[in-house]
DNA sequence: CTAATATTGTGAAGTATTTCACAATCAAAA
DNA sequence: TTTTGATTGTGAAATACTTCACAATATTAG
């Protein structure tokens, strides 16, 4: 808790990358791991490698690297991965329900249990087995669940008002798929993403060669 | 063409957010904008603002501001976007069908023109009035169609027959939603889009606190 | 015409991040 | 036991990125 000592967001895109090599290197039996492997198999150097597992600690023994199984429980330790997260979807349109189901963020440790939409079509219908709620009862249900995470994916007019409703609520964190830029209050976590904004650095990548 | 200078990525990402806030000022008719408007809008400074846009050139005029009418085409034309790009999504899973429904992408100057898909069951039928084809086909399709960019939503076990296809097919950029790291070739670039590690970001973030 | 106010463009300074390079350490072979 | 080879952890150096700060320039008011 409280941790002063200020991480690169760079630094921590790269954990959990190496989370996933290990897990695979893990699967594959795989005991130890050096820091040019996963150097190798995330794009990056050894010493970055090294860097990075040094910012919170020494992990390794000279000589001969890491424990594979090891390492994997540091590094999930290291982002808040030894325990599940709460999560709800907000906005079922056809990119809310995709995500309710993809099998990807249980199988990672973040379980969705609560759907908003704030359609009086969609509210009450059933997503993937879960009842769409009214965003009304966000504020309720996020106590009543203790959902930390929401993700947002709701229609850019409705951003405002959901917003507000968010505010307050207990929410921790955001993952906003809407392109806008939202007014979340101070102590919300806020992650963008933005598919257009990665198809226009693809667009001006290709337009510079 | 072959422009030298490095440019960070994340001047990039920031110049799609002023795209953004610009197109949203000449909707309300705003003829000029400062520095300092489009920083607060944006989350940045107005010093970052005017570096970043002096990267490509001299834009504004002193005491006054941009035009904002101007500027927009400016960025436009640096990144890219003065010309519509054909794209093609590779993977009719959920996420896939949920992409090409979504209005956004044509909206922004990227035409969704072919589907693909490795699944009998799936090739051959329609999705939002495209036919989806085999991935075999990819080759011809994207010499045929001039497909430039591909969004990929494979599921993971297909990536590596689908990256082989894609390869040497003409296709100059990958925009990749799967988890794997791409062997794409190196004259392509690969975007990659990874929810869970965007989640992971929040759970180390929500984790310090 | 002059003064007051606004705002850009950009070197220089300040931070942050990455890479270098090497002592420290470990295991295995000789 | 000693040597050889591998590999970490980490200060220091090198790069990269952001912020500062101010001269240059433009408009408006008096």
């Amino acid at each position: 808790m409280s941790n002063k000592k200020k991480i690169a967001e760079s630094a921590i895109s790269r954990l959990s990358l190496y989370l996933r090599i290990l897990e695979d290197l893990v699967e594959e039996g795989e005991p130890t791991v050096s820091s040019q492997t996963m150097a190798s198999q995330s794009g990056t150097t050894a010493a970055q490698v090294r860097k990075d597992l040094s910012l919170f600690g020494s992990f390794g023994r000279r000589g001969l690297g890491y424990s594979s199984t090891d390492l994997v429980s540091r590094i999930k330790q290291i982002l808040g991965l030894n325990r599940r997260w709460k999560i709800a979807v907000i906005g079922m349109g056809r990119i809310g329900s995709a995500l309710v189901e993809h099998k990807g963020f249980f199988d990672r440790g973040f379980d969705i249990v609560a759907l908003f939409d704030t359609s009086d079509f969609k509210v009450g219908s059933n997503v993937h087995g879960l009842k769409v709620h009214h965003v009304n009862e966000i504020r309720a249900l996020v106590q009543d669940k203790n959902i930390e995470i929401v993700v947002l994916t709701v229609p850019v007019e409705a951003v405002t008002d959901v917003t507000d409703l968010i505010n307050g609520s207990g929410v921790r964190g955001i993952l906003n798929w809407t392109p806008a830029r939202l007014a979340a209050s101070q102590s919300i976590e806020v992650k963008n993403v933005n598919m257009v904004m990665e198809l226009e650095a693809l667009s001006f990548k290709l337009s510079q060669s």
